[in-house]
DNA sequence: GCAGAATATATACTGAGCCATATATTACGT
DNA sequence: ACGTAATATATGGCTCAGTATATATTCTGC
């Protein structure tokens, strides 16, 4: 029969909260909102943490399938889950909206803009 | 000079996360989106918890300002707090769509619903 | 109208478990 | 070998539930 080829993954509100109240995490996504796809380097640039710092956190989030990930060479490129229910993002997309400008959420946003030597492709000059 | 009499306050993601990042507190929150005046009772029986917890869980929630509080004699009706941001109660009330009939959040939604002997006026039958 | 009981709610204290950070090390890919 | 990322380990701190207790308000009998 019909199927339905882009099924939404059930998510428990106690499986995202507890993900997006840690400061690192949640600025971790709010970038990915942005740019859809960074790898570690470049969230540990914007954020100014210690790379097994994001890595750990990164896990987190894999592990809780808010993000999934792609290996390109040696970097692996994060992004929000693409089958993330519509309530989820729509969370997401609410915070974003709630904390533009403040910090340090615009300050990550500007730095990620600024950084060097972005790796893989100019995706976003 | 005019003055915004309905000036929203400004909260944190990181204030709002973790406090329903725990099972009890968003369990509270959504049955406070429902029905906006609930009192500790009415709570405690819904949940089924012990008073002191559900107690304890709302000081929390009254210390993050994600509610508010109003004694009428033996009793203190809590609801989502009125100056919330409309981000926030967006958060809110998109989680309560995505839970819609899950666990726990209908039973609670049923529990109080068939709850005996509703303190205070007859407010939802 | 006051003393004491009853009810509703809040707080203090404890111990257990979980989570975060830092550091060091290992694995993977070129 | 070098750059990128993940994992291992140890330590410190935080959060939670349970118990006991405190406070506030109302009710009752006198």
């Amino acid at each position: 029969m019909a199927q339905y080829i882009f099924c939404k993954m059930n998510i428990s509100p106690l499986t995202l909260y507890p993900a997006i109240a840690h400061d690192t995490r949640l600025r971790c996504l709010l970038l990915l909102l942005e740019h859809d796809e960074l790898c570690v380097c470049e969230l540990t640039y914007a954020l100014g943490a210690a790379q097994p710092t994001i890595s750990r956190h990164l896990a987190l989030l894999r592990e809780a399938e808010l993000v999934s990930d792609r290996r390109e060479g040696l970097w692996i490129h994060y992004r929000i889950h693409p089958e993330l229910p519509a309530w989820a993002t729509n969370v997401l997309h609410e915070t974003a909206q709630g904390v533009s400008g403040m910090s340090p959420f615009a300050e990550d946003l500007a730095a990620m803009k600024n950084m060097p030597n972005r790796p893989g492709a100019p995706r976003c000059a």
